[in-house]
DNA sequence: AGCACGCCGACT
DNA sequence: GTCGGCGTGCTC
């Protein structure tokens, strides 16, 4: 192979692309993954590049340069991982160097410093700029040549230092420093080639304190040095005059940064029920007959699902191949790695958002080492860098999370079923309410419908009550808390029962407006309500994270009408602590969870019944389970369903079923009271009876009637900028261009397929003004549009970018808020 | 993006 | 002549 194609790590959009280099010395060592440094632009700065093909002719057209140093020994990304990423780039029409990211090492921020040495210090025929380099390199020595750049601003620096160079006036040398370190200890070894007679002569008589050390390091042979300070209750002194004397040694030994460190109880295999067992063994089947299908396991909350994936990594492992589980970050909580690391110990790694780089880059490097065959984790752990992948499990598959909403805007499951083509492995999905897309492909044959209809344990699903909160002001009921669910909470107190509160909301108000004048105090960044946090006693924008001081008159009247709407958790916690001032209750939502491992103590608490009410966001939605939970309130239903989304009924209806499901899963039944305005929506109705298949087909209808997925594709484009008027302006130029390709194919449809452009429904989000533009697209389109919007937005062959917009594109977005 | 090139006016 | 300031266009 004489050439190499690379991707360059540089930023802009117009070196977005392949590049080819000559593969100079390295000829047969390089290989596609492999990460290489080449020079690169008219300066030939040398930056960071990853070979992702080698090919033997090329078509040049161009002058063609050579590699310059080959940074990695094997691959760093194996051939399965490279196309899957190159596949993203294609799929979500993402630059390259965004859908190659998740693939490599996390924080694969490799400095390349080039550093400039003087070789011979010789004056003459030497210009002024060149004069100026050689003598600050005299005075300085090796220097960085960044730092020279900067410090000495002479222009064309580069040449001077390549005709410099080639003079053999001076040298450079490229430097690769890795900005994530490998983690070291340092530890006491013994010298065991002294015999103990001649040691105890060495130390003397007089030192006490060495003998004692001396003593146990026979005894022990290693051990960690602050383990070893402590034990004996000594100092570093101590043991470095015994290093001194050369009977043992300090060595630095690498560490693995585990993220658990607490010590897991073994949890126990659990004896499947009927409807389980015939899961567990219909996907068994089809993994033994090698024939590839893929599954959707919709099972009521409750019905063991877990178990049935912990079986099935069981079996994985058993043949020696490898499992990810991937669950939503929030259910990443203590009690599913529990269960998964308290089954299979030493062999799972576990990848969350809470990890710091150092935990993140060790998981990864026991993965790709083959030291741990299970990977549980959030989105991001579908890239684990495993070799002899088996099993991708998605549990609760319809949650948002598994979308990503950076480049690349990948959907989770379709990135898992390419990846189980690529390495000829089973896609498992579970969900107690699975997506609407999920569940007609899953009717249309596209995956295997496996279905638990009933709790794993002998327990019946909960009871839930409906109530309407117009009802209850008739009844003059002013209060945040139904009639109903004020004694049911009361009643708990008193059987000393554990109650969950649930609202989707942060804060205290959600926002506050003039009474005289009807002014919304609003984000100054974002076109957005501020909303109120009693606890600082602030405003706050729950987009870009901005306080204010709360106004005492109306900034715009001046009146003193200012009043607080909305309400919020910390509002739900003020109130519950009033009505039951003996009650024991924690509020969790991302602001008291902020803390590493506050999240954890809550639960553990909740576990061991020293909370009695427990007041949440979507945080404790999912996948908590507390045998003495037995009531469920939901305060406000209505959150989720008012925001003007297509998803919207789907995400109201999953969210209460979910919740409620956190109801009765032990021995005793529960109930769930749901509050809210609109006691006739489907949602809400449907949820109440947590009847999916009715729901499922009221919402098909309904998709199929007004034109959104499943049924079509949607492309959001959205052009965003601080300049409002060169943002409308690139949109309509935008819309015009798309106008007239679409005119092109099928004008009939460009009315309802065609869509904006409109300010997007947050219009503006920390300074930049978002407007949009919706199209619609049938698959038979796809590659079409695609192309067009890749050269209108990516290589922008129509010259729209100016530094003043950028472009968002989104295939298939979960959300157009 | 980052850099070199090239064109132009102002200055030794 | 030649220095430097900015607009333009390319990067294997």
């Amino acid at each position: 192979m004489k050439y190499a194609q690379i991707i360059v790590d540089n930023r802009a959009s117009k070196v977005n692309k392949i590049f080819t280099y000559g593969v100079g010395p390295f000829g047969d060592f390089l290989m596609e993954g492999m990460r290489v440094i080449v020079p690169f632009g008219r300066g030939n700065k040398p930056i960071k590049g990853l070979i992702i093909k080698l090919i033997d002719v090329d078509k040049g057209g161009y002058k063609l340069k050579e590699i310059i140093d080959v940074l990695d020994d094997k691959p760093i990304a194996s051939k399965n991982l490279l196309e899957l990423g190159l596949w993203m780039r294609d799929r979500y029409l993402s630059p390259y160097l965004d859908a190659l990211q998740p693939i490599l090492p996390p924080g694969d921020y490799k400095e390349i410093n080039t550093f400039v040495e003087l070789v011979d210090y010789k004056y003459d025929k030497l210009n002024n700029a060149e004069e100026k380099l050689i003598s600050y390199l005299h005075k300085n020595g090796v220097c960085l040549l960044d730092r020279i750049k900067t410090e000495l601003k002479i222009p064309d620096i580069n040449n001077i230092i390549k005709k410099l160079e080639e003079a053999n006036i001076i040298n450079t040398i490229i430097d690769i420093k890795t900005s994530i370190t490998k983690k070291y200890e340092k530890w006491v070894l013994i010298d065991s080639d002294i015999d103990y007679e001649k040691a105890i002569s060495i130390i003397g008589n007089r030192s006490k304190k060495q003998l004692q050390i001396y003593e146990y390091m026979v005894q022990n042979k290693e051990i960690q040095l602050n383990k070893l300070l402590e034990l004996l209750n000594t100092s570093l002194s101590t043991v470095k005059a015994l290093e001194q004397k050369g009977l043992i040694r300090i060595r630095e030994r690498e560490v693995e940064r585990s993220p658990i460190n607490r010590s897991i109880p073994y949890y126990k295999k659990l004896i499947f029920n009927h409807e389980q067992y015939i899961a567990y063994s219909k996907i068994l089947e089809s993994i033994d007959e090698n024939k590839k299908k893929n599954f959707l396991i919709h099972g009521v909350t409750g019905s063991g699902k877990t178990e049935i994936y912990l079986q099935l990594v069981e079996e994985m492992l058993r043949r020696g191949k490898d499992t990810i589980v991937l669950v939503p970050e929030i259910s990443l909580t203590p009690q599913t790695i529990d269960r998964f690391v308290g089954r299979f110990g030493e062999n799972v790694a576990v990848l969350h958002s809470k990890l710091s780089q150092g935990e993140r880059f060790d998981q990864w490097r026991s993965i790709k080492e083959g030291r741990v065959k299970i990977v549980v984790g959030a989105r991001s752990a579908i890239f684990a860098p495993f070799n002899n992948l088996g099993l991708i499990i998605i549990d609760e598959e319809h949650e948002d999370t598994y979308k990503s909403s950076q480049n690349p805007k990948y959907d989770t499951i379709e990135v898992a079923l390419k990846r189980c083509e690529l390495e000829n492995s089973i896609l498992v999905m579970g969900s107690a309410t699975p997506s609407v897309g999920t569940y007609y492909n899953t009717l249309k044959g596209k995956f295997e419908l496996l279905e638990l209809k009933s709790r794993a344990t002998k327990n019946t699903l909960p009871e839930v009550v409906l109530i309407d909160m117009r009802d209850e002001l008739l009844k003059g009921n002013r209060s945040i808390f139904s009639y109903t669910l004020y004694d049911e909470l009361k009643k708990n107190l008193e059987n000393k029962k554990q109650s969950i509160l649930f609202l989707n909301r942060r804060g205290f108000s959600t926002f506050i407006s003039c009474r005289s004048c009807g002014y919304v105090v609003k984000c100054d960044n974002c076109d957005i309500a501020m909303t109120y946090h009693k606890n600082i006693n602030k405003l706050r924008c729950h987009y870009c994270g901005v306080t204010m001081e709360p106004p005492i008159l109306c900034p715009k009247c001046k009146s003193k009408y200012i009043k607080y709407f909305g309400i919020g958790t910390e509002k739900v916690e003020e109130q519950v602590r009033e009505y039951f001032p003996e009650a024991r209750i924690v509020r969790m939502d991302s602001d008291t969870t902020a803390l590493k491992g506050s999240f954890e103590n809550i639960l553990e608490d909740m576990k061991n019944n020293k909370i009695d009410i427990l007041i949440g966001t979507q945080m404790i939605s999912k996948g908590l389970d507390f045998p003495n939970v037995t009531l469920v309130g939901v305060v406000a239903a209505d959150t989720t369903l008012n925001l003007p989304d297509f998803r919207s009924p789907e995400k109201a209806f999953q969210l209460i079923t979910q919740v409620a499901g956190r109801a009765g899963r032990g021995d005793s039944t529960g109930k769930v009271v749901i509050q809210t305005y609109n006691p006739n929506h489907y949602s809400i109705l449907y949820s109440k009876e947590q009847d999916y298949n009715s729901f499922y087909d009221t919402e098909i209808n309904l998709r199929k009637e007004f034109l959104y997925p499943p049924f079509i594709n949607i492309i959001s484009i959205l052009v965003y900028g601080d300049n409002l008027c060169s943002v409308k302006k690139k949109i309509m130029d935008l819309y015009d261009i798309i106008k007239t390709y679409m005119l092109g194919i099928h004008k009939e449809k460009i009315k309802d397929y065609l869509i904006g452009p409109n300010p997007a429904p947050i219009e503006k989000i920390k300074n930049n003004y978002r407007w949009q533009i919706l199209i619609k697209f049938e698959d038979k389109d796809m590659e079409e549009l695609k192309a067009l919007i890749n050269r209108v937005c990516i290589l922008d062959e129509y010259k729209l970018k100016d530094g003043e917009i950028k472009f968002s594109i989104d295939i298939n977005p979960h959300t157009i808020l």
